[in-house]
DNA sequence: GCGACAG
DNA sequence: ATCTTGTCGC
């Protein structure tokens, strides 16, 4: 399945399902690099990967898909709804000085501002929260 | 028809 | 994602 903007999820679930498997441990949430509900459809990789596993997630994007917002304030931590139209999708997250922003948006079972505050909870001074990071760590061979 | 477009 | 360019920390 090749890399198509909307369909990330039929590309990326399989191999989280089959990984998710090989744990040996119970995960209490789900950190998924890519977007939950911030989706055309309200069906990102965050979300489809919850609603087939069970376990809470969370989306933490590097760009955006969809939706529009405001500039995000310099200062880390700041942040500003992404919205599509009046309805909110997401958060845009200014997750340390002089970077571009990250977007966090619920996956399943977990609201905006849990969201949020998990995102924020697991930064540690980078760009990305650290379980993101780890993840990207492991799949470079670092 | 033109621009946008997660990883 | 991968590649290229610029800046930063060791």
């Amino acid at each position: 399945m090749p890399y198509i903007p909307g369909l990330l999820s039929f590309r990326e679930v399989p191999a989280a399902l089959a990984a998710l498997e090989a744990l040996t441990i119970q995960p209490e949430l789900l950190m998924v690099d890519g977007h939950g509900i911030a989706h055309p459809r309200r069906l990102g990789v965050a979300t489809h990967l919850g609603l087939i596993s069970g376990y809470p997630t969370i989306g933490v994007a590097k760009k955006r898909l969809t939706g529009r917002h405001e500039e995000v304030g310099e200062a880390p931590e700041s942040h500003t709804l992404l919205l599509d139209g009046d309805e909110r999708i997401g958060t845009v997250l200014r997750s340390r000085g002089r970077v571009k922003p990250i977007f966090i948006s619920p996956g399943h079972r977990v609201g905006h501002d849990t969201a949020l505050a998990w995102v924020v909870r697991m930064l540690t001074g980078y760009k990305l929260p650290e379980p993101t990071r780890q993840a990207d760590k492991l799949a470079s061979n670092r």
